[in-house]
DNA sequence: CTTCTAATTAGATATGTATCTAATTAGATC
DNA sequence: GATCTAATTAGATACATATCTAATTAGAAG
């Protein structure tokens, strides 16, 4: 979602989270009616229904139409209905959130230098650390666990675990004794 | 669009319409997300984010499911799904709005008694006084001209007018001088 | 049992906005 | 041109709520 569509997805729910707004829409949705009439009708004064008539205006999800001095307003359906399908697709569409924000956080408070300071509980960070770590080693090469582990070792003393964990996750496979590393797209770090 | 139809909508549209709630819908449309990644995720403090979430709770638009202390919530993107089409049919459904407190007043400030005290330059008015002096008429009966003035004269001497407005609205017709009242469903009283 | 961590709840503040009255604009009528 | 009517704009007020800090709850780990 860019942050163009955010703005006019955010203008467009705002412009009906509004009891009076939303029953001049209703009011206006299927005859046009003069501001008196819909002033009448909802029970507010003229000026309040002309702030509102103004604020569906700039979505243009209504049409003004002047007969003298008296002004006729009817809601635009087709306008509406395009509003809200655009709703429908926008707001499931994946959006490229900056959730890096929260890997460097995560990475900052357990990671020192080159240094792990302490393995995470919790799994989502513990996979942030994995995935910290899984980079020390290089695609397309073969690791035996003895230098694995030294590789390892000094970042944390906990070889056993961390070995595990990166495999559990196909971070890494172990084929006897005998480790590779595996690209990110094959992981299986979701739920 | 019912009384409950409406808040439900209302509420809807008012959990939506804020710029935190819907960048947070994004953030947990394709993953589970705890508060504290959310938090970070957002620029927010952690109660910010956990109010936030408690609106979309009420809707029961999020799923929450803790792990020990973490709480991992995510988008119920079926639930959101739902509400979406109903809004497209609701704001659009014709509803049944008082527009008798409209025709009530233009009546009281029009009519007095039984007399019109003036005939309204505006089209809308002069429809709501029209529709109120053809009550004034029996159906199935044929009145000629002579008797519809007789009638109209006393509640206001300007009979041409009226006559005229009536026939062209179909709120009666006129057949060689003699005029029949027709019933409201025929009128011709739309743009 | 104590300590630590993540989340929620309580309470305070500040910003946004719905509504009103008063003033202004603009068209219609005399 | 003067007056009347409908609508809008300006300005004021009051209510809603987004956000923060502080306090509390509840689970995990030592």
């Amino acid at each position: 979602m860019s942050e163009q569509d955010l703005t006019t997805l955010l203008q467009f729910f705002k412009a009906l989270a509004n009891e009076s707004r939303l029953k001049l829409v209703g009011a206006i949705a299927q005859h046009e009616r003069s501001v008196e009439e819909l002033a009448s009708i909802l029970d507010l004064k003229e000026p309040t229904v002309s702030h509102h008539l103004s604020k569906l205006k700039q979505l243009q999800l209504v049409h003004m139409r002047a007969e003298g001095n008296t002004h006729y307003y009817r809601l635009d359906l087709d306008a509406l209905q395009a509003m809200q399908k655009a709703t429908l697709t926008a707001t499931q569409v994946a959006q490229p959130i900056r959730s890096d924000l929260w890997e460097t956080k995560v990475l900052s408070s357990f990671v020192e230098g080159d240094l792990i300071k302490e393995i995470p509980a919790s799994r989502k960070k513990r996979i942030i650390i994995l995935k910290w770590l899984v980079q020390k080693f290089e695609f397309d090469r073969l690791y035996p666990e003895q230098e694995l582990n030294q590789i390892i070792k000094p970042i944390h003393s906990d070889t056993a675990t961390l070995r595990r964990e990166m495999v559990g996750y196909n971070m890494m496979t172990r084929d006897n004794r005998i480790y590779r590393r595996i690209p990110e797209s094959e992981w299986r770090v979701d739920d």
